[in-house]
DNA sequence: CGGAATCCAAGATGATACTG
DNA sequence: CAGTATCATCTTGGATTCCG
């Protein structure tokens, strides 16, 4: 294997890979679009929020699926987690640097299906 | 319901309604972020494309996945679908204008993942 | 070739109860 | 408050078979 160093332009090259069964970037994709994956990234994109304000504000998502989810995005470096030692327990989440710019994306998305939800809807009919 | 046609400034303003559990959002959302929803929308990004050249292309679907998430997709005005009447029969995939501009955004995120793949894995273990 | 139909295994999700 | 543990359920997904 003469492997050169991967230049930035090879990776940008390298487009395809997802398509393959193995590629990891898939378990990434998973864990990023899953279900509440992309709400909690998207509610977090407004800033620092408790484990009980995320579970306000993402309307349906249990308590297991959030913090299931919230540990998923944190061992993959998209979300941060702060444990304030008092009593009560006080945890605030976070977007790290990552989680910010995945969260631009997964935020676009989410936006541009909200602003063009008419129009989907009367493809849905029309076709 | 005295409701006067939304601008586009309130439409960008209504942000968090996917938040809301009810919201219809989250059904397209969900059709669109689904495990091969979006490898098909990225797949159909580089034109159109016959059912057996998806099947091949995106690596570990099912004749089964396959069909129904293009169903979805055409349903919801992403994906059209054209069937010539031949034998054997010859059925081809594209997107339509509305599914080039949700394509892009679902590109944008999984090329993100892809590019910085490397910086994931390494926060997965120095974490 | 491009599906539809069926059956079944596996995984995701949810309700509830409990704990530091 | 912020979880964990357990059990029940519900949805996904895949293998197989059959058809125009």
């Amino acid at each position: 294997m003469t492997q050169t160093k991967p230049s930035k332009l090879a990776e940008l090259l390298r487009r395809g890979e997802i398509f393959a069964v193995e590629c990891p970037s898939r378990e990434i994709l998973k864990h990023v679009t899953s279900r509440w994956g992309v709400l909690v990234l998207v509610a977090l994109m407004a800033g620092t929020h408790r484990f009980s304000d995320l579970r306000r504000k993402v309307g349906g998502v249990s308590e297991k699926m959030l913090a299931q989810t919230l540990q998923c995005l944190e061992k993959d470096g998209f979300v941060r987690r702060v444990s304030l030692p008092v009593v009560p327990p006080h945890v605030e989440y976070s977007l790290t640097p990552m989680g910010e710019e995945i969260g631009r994306k997964v935020e676009a998305l989410a936006d541009w299906i909200e602003i063009n939800l008419p129009q989907i809807m009367e493809a849905q009919r029309g076709a």
